[in-house]
DNA sequence: TATTGTTATACTCTATAACTATA
DNA sequence: TATAGTTATAGAGTATAACAATA
């Protein structure tokens, strides 16, 4: 039926969802997201506590309220997060002496096995999505999510990397 | 306590969620949407249903159903939505007489209005969101975006540009 | 009085299934 | 029998407020 031009785009203002950066973002992550989960449920975690996990390896240590601003999660998803994986043996949670109210999320050495395995995975994942891009597009890509992603930090930290 | 070096990473794979894509994804889709939530909503419309509205737009009569398909909105969440703006007056559903199953939605005259108030202030958002990047860097990320946010498309439109 | 963490509550988004009316 | 759209329901994700323990 119009096979011709196929409509120019409505007075010139973009084709519509296709110029919207948000509604990119969240279809990106919506897909994402949704072929991440299947591949790391079936290794024993959820991509959300696959994320505490990682977040944990580095042996900070941080009480659950740090920990959730880092990672952009409310303090209550913190906490019924944390639940679980507690309850799946991922993770302990060991009171501070030294601020009784506080308890600081360590990894188990489960924890620490099932974050790799599922690291491997989601690996897999993201490597198949990003097939075809160039070295220079993903840094791209990555440093400029970075800074939509954590804004005040990427002026902090011009080097890029994480040290 | 840990001045030194700040950690060099555990192990080399990644300082975490910062080399988590799709963390970075969620992030900034979340920080994005909310940004954007707030103006839309005082305009008079979701970013949900400012984004139905401009695929509206351009005038291509669509059935809900594949309104929603390309939009990536489930047909559940198209009816809602849909409810909502039709008792607004921003849509009107026409029945199509060659398929009474179907119902074509379409924009009214206040909807254009709003969609074109709401675009206004979307636009600042994005532009503020994205001050300080090069075209080039722009470009990239929107042209990666769209093709992890509607992957079969990008290979048969190899101009970029929706012509 | 302020803060950490928990619990309760609610609202949105998303997905599934059941239903209708058409085809 | 299959499809378009609606409705009902349930599950996550997210946010707010109230609360207990502690600072």
């Amino acid at each position: 039926m119009e096979t011709e031009q196929q409509h120019v785009c409505a007075a010139a203002q973009g084709c519509g969802e296709r110029d919207n950066l948000n509604w990119l973002l969240h279809r990106a992550a919506q897909r994402m997201g949704a072929a991440m989960e299947r591949h790391a449920v079936e290794a024993g975690v959820g991509i959300r506590g696959h994320l505490v996990l990682t977040a944990l390896l580095d042996g900070h240590q941080q009480t659950q309220l740090a920990l959730g601003n880092r990672l952009g999660l409310d303090k209550t998803t913190m906490t019924s997060t944390l639940d679980r994986m507690e309850q799946q043996g991922l993770i302990v949670r060991r009171p501070d002496p030294s601020d009784r109210r506080v308890r600081i999320p360590e990894l188990t050495e489960k924890g620490r096995q099932v974050q790799a395995a599922v690291r491997l995975e989601l690996e897999l994942v993201e490597r198949a999505v990003l097939e075809g891009l160039s070295t220079e597009e993903e840094a791209v890509l990555r440093r400029v999510l970075l800074r939509l992603a954590v804004p005040e930090e990427s002026g902090a930290s011009p080097g890029g990397s994480c040290v």
